[in-house]
DNA sequence: GAGGTTGTTTAGAA
DNA sequence: CTTCTAAACAACCT
């Protein structure tokens, strides 16, 4: 699930009833997710202290305490869950927030996630790496030097974190798609109305799924047919196409982003 | 059993 | 230095 719309959901969750709360308790039931420390030292960092705000930068989430900082990165499977302090847990649950009004559970079947507890005014980027400009934020001139300084494709570029922070595989294939731009094409020599397509696209299919906690599947959604045995394009109705490009799985419609169909409107 | 999966990091090659 | 590839992480699914 996690990209920048599901991490964006997972944030309000931790606003909406997390914050300010105190920390009662931290169950760290698996090791390896906490990654920067052993759990008795991320038990004692943050075991009563109140959470004080949630933000996210690209995909990551950093929960904030007056002191430590609770950095999270989900990976591929990782969720955020809230529950009553008595709800049921599953192997899946790794980390286990309690505060006094219910508990944060870190839930990643997979366990390509981590969870790192930074010290008070301890440098976020050492944990997270290079990010470049948030893709919620970023505006059309960004984004045409982001993709001008690129020697690489466009689904490459748009999916590199330290270029641009928030897209993932199904975003990109999303984007690209609602641009009619071919996701293997130069990121580099976009005219201006490519540039503006593929800017307008980022802005909108970002403003709809953050604003549904993750990307829609609907009819008009591309990624909805990601798992479609027919695989057909929901714009012109003709087959998709499927292959790996930049070690993903992506998904494409060959008729409208191959050149012949620019210049329409969006369904 | 084989092959697939929303992410990132690392090693090594070109 | 940049770019690309494969493999690893781990646990599910079809």
């Amino acid at each position: 699930m996690p990209e920048l719309p599901d991490v964006e959901g997972f944030r309000r969750l931790v606003d909406r009833h997390a914050v300010a709360t105190t920390i009662s308790d931290l169950l760290v039931r698996d090791a390896r997710t906490v990654r920067n420390r052993t759990p008795e030292e991320a038990r004692h960092l943050l075991g009563g202290r109140r959470i004080a705000r949630a933000e996210r930068y690209g995909k990551w989430l950093f929960v904030g305490t007056e002191g430590p900082t609770v950095v999270i990165h989900f990976g591929m499977t990782g969720a955020l869950r809230w529950q009553a302090a008595d709800g049921p847990l599953i192997a899946a649950d790794r980390v286990v927030i309690a505060t006094g009004a219910g508990s944060l559970c870190y839930r990643d079947p997979r366990n390509l996630g981590g969870i790192w507890v930074a010290d008070a005014g301890a440098s976020l980027a050492e944990i997270t790496g290079p990010l470049g400009p948030d893709a919620r934020a970023i505006d059309a001139v960004r984004l045409g030097e982001v993709l001008a300084r690129s020697r690489r494709g466009l689904k490459v570029t748009l999916t590199d974190q330290s270029l641009i922070a928030g897209l993932g595989n199904m975003l990109s294939d999303e984007i690209l798609w609602r641009s009619r731009l071919d996701p293997a094409g130069a990121a580099a020599g976009l005219d201006a109305a490519e540039l503006d397509r593929l800017h307008r696209a980022l802005r909108g299919a970002l403003k709809d799924s953050v604003r549904a906690g993750h990307i829609p599947r609907g009819p008009t959604w591309l990624t909805g047919k990601r798992d479609a045995h027919d695989g057909t394009c929901p714009r012109c109705q003709r087959s998709l196409a499927r292959r790996r490009i930049a070690g993903r799985s992506s998904l494409w419609c060959p008729h409208c982003q191959l050149g012949q169909c620019g210049g329409h409107a969006d369904p």
